[in-house]
DNA sequence: ATTAAGACTTGGAAAAATTTTC
DNA sequence: GAAAATTTTTCCAAGTCTTAAT
């Protein structure tokens, strides 16, 4: 059932499989191609051509066209503004320095470890990497772990100064507990009721159950919806007794407003527990995270990602999803897969029930698997982000986008040139390829019609999801891109491209239905099968990683002034990290107390304003008195007032700061960019380089998954 | 060659934890 | 010291790409 690639839906019913339909299309598209051709040689008579493979690059700034496109000038908003922050002072203000508490965890090991290393690691891993320390597993740093808190600083495993394992094997050794399953479900009391028209009902224990996943969400925007209603309510059907199907017959008369009101006031009264309670549940679950949450993977204790077993619940698919409120069952023991080591202790399903089964395959990374109802796909747990497995991955992903960096002139060069390709699907490809580079749009798989949300990506783009503006707004041949991408996330866009796309995207879409495959002649698989043929590694996605972190380390050469204060900075960095954000569509719902955060700094810095002028005129009149009096004493009170001055002025130019930083935000979703896109050494690098502390931009957890990374770059690194 | 299954990365929202503010 | 604001963590869905099966 999946949407076939040429495929024309519409008025004519499609044979089996479209093929007649298909010859012909294509063998209509095939004049179609050669018309062009002619058309094209008599335009270009007079030396207009712009093959020059130098001209092909990339600007300084972002325009990756050339001669034409420089002409047009971009529409597309790429968010990287380059203007300067007038109003930052120079000099840095006090680094709001916080108030040490009882907070320890600043000065932990990890903090003072990074000083160690200085050295810069190019290789690239998985190729040939030399072995700088002889240790493999288990190997004990001399210093001892120390202890605060309670808790215990472990010694890093520095895995990237090992040598890699032979290809295809992730580890030798794999030890762990199983997955946390979740909690088994707790009867309500018996005062809290469901009612079904208006009469108490005593429901089964399974269906009670059900019953209050509706009702927790019952003020979530999801049960508003049909869908959600009627896929919840089936499913739940299907679980109740025969009698309880024979009374319930409608969700409408279900009333479920008293469950949920006990969850609610049940969670309310987590809340409000009182320290030590708080503190005890702490305590459980973080010995439940000591136990299950670690494995052994070749003899160094790794955290894991996601130990626990999703709980039951109803499916929350994004934007229009056609399951949204089916039923997503319990996991059980017996559906589990555990993967581990032949040789390690194997983890023990709870009591009385068993694993589906024990494997040992040291070629997956996974510890545990199951498959999810509700699209019938595997679920895994995995490592943290922090873990050699992931790491390493990590680290390669960076370095394959590094290599395109030294052949993406040369592959622009041939998409351009496949603009005119004589053959259909190859001129496809090059558009595409255009809009991955030029948009960092993704890929676009075949998706099943009719299993998730509507959403495509580039090679399942729709004819609907352009319109073609000959001129618009004073620019020549604009695309205007409108459709949902991942997680239904709109992509929308005005884009002014070059001529040739142009034409080729009129020719893509004559005669085709809106509901149409813009690249008709075109699937993923083909166009990665020619990427991976210029160059070894290349797939779509490397197009996505390679602009974002060239996009990166670009505006922070723009931007950033080593004048600026460490606010100003760090400003300049969030501005970078934005531009890739938006380059990406990486986009979040404005948050909801967003207005009001925004008023309250308006305000902050309205009355800052306000004491700088009181400031102003304070140091005034005292070099006055000075001009009068002329004695120290009133010297020194000039003094004094000058000094509060610029304190003033600095906390005025840091608020704006904030303020600007936040307005630009508003719309902006950082993390993903910052955890998958770009290449953590070009921060480090750029931290060194600044003099900005890594933990300005790091937190902790991200620290710990670009570890390798802040272990090895210097500020030297280029990407 | 095509489809399906499998494995792994990427994604924003929501929950939880922490910090700031009053 | 509690409420509010902000940051971090968790959650789990939804992509990409590879591999296996037919």
């Amino acid at each position: 059932k999946k949407h076939k690639k040429g495929k024309v839906e519409g008025a004519e019913k499609v044979g089996k499989k479209g093929i007649k339909k298909e010859k012909v299309l294509e063998e209509e598209k095939e004049q179609e191609v050669e018309k062009m051709e002619e058309e094209e040689e008599r335009e270009e008579g007079a030396g207009g051509e712009m093959e020059g493979k130098d001209e092909v690059g990339k600007g300084s700034g972002d325009g990756k066209g050339v001669k034409e496109e420089e002409k047009l000038g971009e529409t597309q908003s790429t968010g990287m503004e380059q203007e300067k922050e007038e109003e930052e002072g120079k000099g840095d203000g006090p680094e709001k320095e916080k108030k040490k508490k009882s907070r320890k965890k600043k000065l932990e090991g990890e903090e003072q470890e990074k000083e160690e290393k200085k050295r810069e690691e190019e290789e690239t891993p998985g190729k040939s990497r030399k072995r700088k320390s002889k240790e493999g597993g288990g190997e004990k740093n001399n210093k001892k772990a120390r202890k605060e808190e309670g808790k215990e600083v472990e010694n890093k495993w520095k895995w990237w100064e090992e040598e890699k394992k032979e290809d295809g094997v992730k580890w030798t050794q794999l030890e762990h507990r199983g997955p946390y399953f979740a909690p088994l479900y707790e009867p309500l009391p018996e005062d809290v009721r469901f009612y079904y028209a208006g009469k108490p009902l005593k429901l089964s224990l399974a269906t009670e159950e059900i019953a209050t996943f509706y009702a927790k969400m019952l003020d979530h925007e999801y049960t508003t919806k049909e869908i959600f209603q009627n896929n919840f309510f089936h499913d739940w059907r299907k679980e109740m007794t025969s009698e309880e199907q024979e009374i319930i017959q409608e969700l409408a008369k279900c009333d479920f407003s008293e469950i949920h009101k006990y969850f609610v006031d049940k969670s309310e009264a987590r809340k409000a527990l009182p320290k030590e309670e708080k503190q005890k549940l702490k305590e459980e679950a973080d010995k439940i995270q000591e136990e299950y949450g670690y494995c052994i993977l070749d003899g160094h204790r790794e955290k894991i990602g996601n130990f626990k077993t999703e709980p039951p619940g109803l499916f929350r698919g994004r934007g229009d999803h056609p399951k949204m409120g089916m039923l997503k069952k319990r996991i059980m023991p017996e559906d589990v897969v555990i993967n581990c080591s032949r040789d390690s202790k194997i983890p023990e399903p709870p009591e009385g029930h068993k694993w589906k089964e024990v494997r040992f395959d040291n070629t997956v990374t996974w510890l545990a698997s199951w498959t999810e109802n509700i699209q019938n796909t595997l679920k895994y747990i995995m490592l943290n982000p922090s873990s050699k497995l992931k790491g390493e991955k990590d680290w390669q992903k960076y370095e394959v986008a590094r290599r395109l960096k030294d052949v993406v002139h040369e592959i622009r060069a041939r998409y351009r040139a496949d603009w005119k390709s004589k053959e259909m699907k190859n001129r496809q490809r090059a558009v595409a390829l255009y809009f991955i580079d030029k948009l960092a749009l993704r890929a676009g798989n075949e998706k099943e019609e009719g299993e998730t949300a509507d959403t495509v990506g580039c090679c399942s783009l729709r004819v609907e999801h352009i319109r073609l503006h000959p001129r618009l707004d004073g620019q020549e041949h604009v695309v205007e891109l409108d459709f949902l991408g991942k997680d239904s996330i709109r992509y929308y866009n005005k884009v002014a491209v070059e001529k040739q796309v142009f034409k080729n995207l009129q020719l893509f879409t004559k005669n085709k239905d809106p509901s149409d495959d813009l690249f008709d002649r075109l699937t993923t698989t083909f166009l990665n099968k020619h990427l991976q043929h210029l160059m070894d590694g290349l797939t779509a996605k490397v197009f996505r990683t390679y602009n974002a972190s060239i996009t990166l380390q670009e505006q922070l050469k723009a931007l950033t002034n080593s004048e600026d204060n460490v606010a100003g900075k760090l400003l300049s960095y969030n501005r970078a990290n934005r531009a890739v954000a938006v380059l990406c569509n990486h986009q979040r719902s404005v948050p909801k107390t967003f207005a009001k955060s925004m008023e309250i700094l308006q305000t902050k810095i309205d009355a800052k304003k306000k004491q700088v002028e009181e400031a102003q005129q304070e140091l005034k009149k005292a070099e006055d008195e000075l001009e009068d009096t002329k004695d120290a004493k009133a010297e020194a009170n000039v003094e004094k007032k000058k000094k509060l001055l610029k304190r003033l002025e600095e906390q005025l130019a840091r608020l704006n700061v904030q303020a600007t930083d936040k307005e630009e935000n508003k719309q902006i979703a950082l993390g993903t960019s910052k955890l998958n896109y770009l290449d953590p050494r070009i921060s480090i690098a750029w931290c060194k380089k600044f003099g900005v502390p890594i933990e300005k931009i790091y937190n902790k957890t991200q620290r710990e998954k670009f570890a390798w990374a802040i272990a090895m770059a210097n500020e030297d690194f280029e990407f």
